[in-house]
DNA sequence: CTGTTAGCGCTTTCAT
DNA sequence: ATGAAAGCGCTAACAG
């Protein structure tokens, strides 16, 4: 129970407590044979150093710090994962904080960080960037995940909501639709605004709708299942964007409940790709975000700050939804690509 | 970007750092004159305390360790979210280190948090408990997911994955299912194993049935559509307990691919109450865990382990999963209890 | 190659 | 009520 600590290696080996530290730490200039001993002397005491201790001398603490909204169901698990396999293979531990609340409570819990981690890896997408900007302290490394800070203080890395609604809105019209809706997302969410924009301006130009029908959600699935409801009853669509994978599903349930067949009277595709998507019946439509492998990305970039400090300043890094057709949308018999006709 | 230190604000304050301290942790002895002076001057040089360095001077670091296996999909973000949410509550951080690997790698995540948590919340379904007590630094408080560790050095929290085996069991039989499979997980996962103990007992107790057709499988999707051809190849079969909801969802895919009626052809249950087992369709009938709530509980007990190291050595404490039951099991017509009768 | 000496930034006796 | 001083456990110059 006796915490063991290094003095007590160096002591039951006979060297001071800097040759202890230097063998421990594989340092090169030892002698083997105090090597041996030091290590030997850790093993049987049982030794295990103090992290925080090292931490706290060594001026780095082999930690990154993650602040993750609550509010993302599995995009909030996949991204984690991607950051923690990045972080585990290069030996980085994780302090985490998912947030369940407002720009105040994000910014005290990345104050908590200080002096526990490296870097700090921040996602927020209901903060506006300057706000969140303020509370990054200023000497430590960050890297921003989802919305495009402003002063370029830090690198950041952002989905490419327009072109990703465009992309979906170009995919129903492929398929032939010709009356389009969204679901939108909440309106203090930035991700959702920049959604709705693509949305509209590719209607515009594809079919020269300028006010088509866009329902209020808040990325849940009773707002989707609202949406659907509201939908059917507009009539003539033919055609949904939801803003999020998880109130397209409910418009699915619910399309499904009012006996409206999908895709064929509506097709239906979401946004995010959640790997609830594939199972749901039928299989969901929608612009994928790897989202693992943006997390991923993110640690690499952190690091790289991290390591250089002086490194270039930030330019934002996009990630782009790619496609993913399932069966809410595929209205054509064969599934060759129309546009190659 | 100078990082400002506390001693920088007792020098802006005029006082000592042992009043800066004093003051900025609210201590009572410090004159309301000296604690105005000391916070203005933090708020102007707007210090940020450093957390490692008094983690080490207070010998606490209001930090709970996480180690959890990578292996659990949507389980994973569940328990984690119960975690973080007991956690913040109690304003405690979380180090979090979820493993990708075997018992070596579990034990050098578990030391690796020596000197940084106040506490250690491990779940290591795939190693041996003897191992990991074995990993568990002495001193530091531990509570165990999953399952049960021999010496009951430390609390621990396990699922009664028998009584829930047996409750899938008893429902499917109580629908009127006479041949029964189960799908098993991992030999290695002692979760796997007592589920199927729990199978076979219940098979042999209310069928009369001693030698049930069980088909291997490793908590993947595949395996579970892999195990319906095979079910469905015996034939006979009329109703599937798999050992996990991931499984169970492979199989009714396959099932609905080979074109039998699921729950009038063979009926399926699950086991976990992952978000996804909702939205499958028909929706998977499961033996539901509330597994946010059992990582709010294991914050709790790690919690009072810590506030009170000499407490009662570790009763284990027992989660057992209840019915939930869905289209996938259910075959009367009516909803009613078929008990009631 | 090794030991001695300073800290890292903070909390906490112990005096005053 | 306040300050001086001693450390928490470890690493990193700096001498030898």
């Amino acid at each position: 129970m006796a915490t063991v600590t290094i003095r007590d290696v160096a002591r039951q080996a006979q060297v001071s407590v800097a040759s202890a530290s230097r063998a421990l730490n594989g340092h090169r200039s030892v002698t083997p044979a105090t090597r041996k001993r030091v290590l030997d002397a850790a093993r049987d005491l049982d030794y295990v150093p103090h992290l925080g201790a090292r931490s706290l001398s060594a001026g780095r603490s082999n930690t990154l710090g993650v602040v993750l909204p609550d509010l993302f169901g599995e995009f909030f698990s996949e991204i984690i994962r991607g950051i923690d396999y990045a972080a585990h293979r290069r030996g980085l531990q994780l302090l985490l904080s998912n947030m369940h609340g407002d720009a105040e409570e994000t910014a005290a819990a990345i104050r908590a960080m200080r002096g526990r981690v490296d870097g700090l890896l921040v996602m927020s997408p209901e903060i506006a960037p300057e706000v969140l900007n303020r509370s990054l302290p200023g000497g430590l490394p960050a890297v921003v995940l989802g919305s495009r800070v402003g002063g370029a203080r830090h690198a950041s890395m952002v989905i490419d909501n327009h072109a990703g609604a465009v992309g979906a809105a170009e995919h129903l019209v492929a398929e032939g639709c010709r009356r389009l809706a969204h679901i939108a997302g909440p309106a203090q969410n930035a991700d959702a605004r920049e959604r709705e924009r693509g949305f509209r301006e590719a209607v515009a130009r594809l079919l020269g709708d300028d006010a088509p029908l866009v329902v209020p959600g808040d990325f849940g699935e009773g707002a989707g299942a609202a949406a659907a409801r509201a939908i059917v009853a507009k009539g003539e669509i033919d055609g949904v964007f939801a803003a999020n994978d998880i109130m397209a599903i409910g418009c699915l349930g619910a399309l499904r409940e009012m006996g409206v067949k999908v895709p064929e009277e509506i097709a239906v595709i979401g946004f995010d790709d959640v790997p609830i998507a594939r199972y749901v019946t039928p299989a969901l439509s929608t612009m994928g975000i790897r989202i693992a492998e943006l997390g991923e990305r993110a640690v690499e970039r952190l690091v790289a700050t991290i390591d250089d400090p002086a490194s270039p300043p930030a330019e934002p890094e996009y990630f782009v939804p790619q496609l993913v057709a399932r069966g809410s949308t595929r209205r054509h018999a064969a599934a060759g690509k129309p546009e190659a006709a």
